[in-house]
DNA sequence: CATCAAGACTAACAAGTGTTAGTTTAATGT
DNA sequence: ACATTAAACTAACACTTGTTAGTCTTGATG
């Protein structure tokens, strides 16, 4: 039950190659030879070598943007919606370690879909943005530079998946608050 | 006065088409055709394309290193230390903005130097860690999951290739301060 | 002015690239 | 038993890859 079809079974074999060497050094000779099978016979299952990237990326940006269209849409604080962005984070991670490999590092590889996916994370960003500012306005978070705060807790995020692998013992929640915690509080006492 | 020698300049021409598109996805001739060349006058100069890889990785990676010892070695308080650290990789990463791109993301396709670099690179992370552990012991630091600090700290440190280009206008010290405000004393109120 | 070395050039190589066309295999439903 | 079909196969394509060998150009040095 591991595998939907066999559509998707070359696309998770292909993310994890992706994320050990990055799509431009995996060809598909290799992806064919992890599955067992020869490079032709792909082509039964899917369209070229970019579209077995533009599946797994924009996926998974669609995914983070729905995410946060549900967060932005709450009531919540904006201490929660940080919150809630980090269980966002882990959770998809936690879920697609390969995946995001791919998405963080792959991305500049898409063509058609490049422009698709820069929007979404220009958007993205920017809701993270107004986050912080709102909560910066309220009283809510510190008063320090917010380019800068968005800027770290990101770039935190977006690493989860190098460092998830060699946690997996850790249960999602508590990794996430344990990264709530350092994030929003810091580490200095 | 940009670059010292023709070596020199391709390997910084070579670091910034890496920066953009992988290692991988950059040929010696896209390399020559930045310098306005031809691809085998390069091997006048260099010995091959995996020599230019290793001589941007392996030269930052001993620049971190030689900046650790130097912090290790010093009597300051663990949070002073970090402050260090934090500044370090300011520095480095303002002045190689596209080398550490590689190190960041190439690091893979290194063969010979492989072996050594994930050494530098496990005893850096060894020497972040003591730091943290001792700032915990002494009651300077809050006593959170310490590996979560490292990784939240570090991926930030390490992403800063991606957004000081976007803001060059900030000074080395001011982004350096606001950095390590941020991440020591985290965003909440 | 002759010499020489540095560094560019052209031409070519063997191996590897993504992809297509056409064929075989094996399981399914009638 | 037969037809259908999904999905594997082989063979080949046109092109790109890193790299080498050998040659030409140019400016400095004796």
């Amino acid at each position: 039950m591991k595998y939907e079809n066999r559509k998707d079974e070359i696309i998770q074999t292909a993310a994890l190659l992706f994320k050990e060497k990055g799509y431009s050094a995996v060809t598909m000779r290799d992806i064919a030879k992890a599955m067992g099978i020869k490079a032709a016979s792909l082509y039964n299952h899917i369209k070229s070598k970019q579209e077995i990237l533009s599946e797994i990326i924009i996926s998974l940006a669609e995914r983070f943007t729905s995410g946060m269209d549900q967060i932005m849409n709450s009531e919540d604080s904006s201490v929660d919606k940080l919150n809630s962005i980090i269980q966002l984070h882990v959770h998809i991670t936690s879920n697609n370690q390969s995946g995001m490999a791919s998405l963080n590092s792959d991305w500049m590889h898409l063509n058609d879909k490049l422009e698709y996916y820069l929007k979404l994370r220009k958007d993205y960003e920017e809701n993270f943005r107004c986050i912080l500012k709102k909560g910066i306005e309220d009283g809510e978070l510190l008063d320090s530079n917010s380019e800068v705060m968005l800027f770290s807790i990101l770039s935190t995020l977006r690493s989860l998946y190098v460092w998830i692998p060699k946690k997996e013992h850790l249960p999602e929640k508590s990794l996430a608050d344990d990264l709530a915690n350092v994030l929003l509080n810091g580490i200095v006492k």
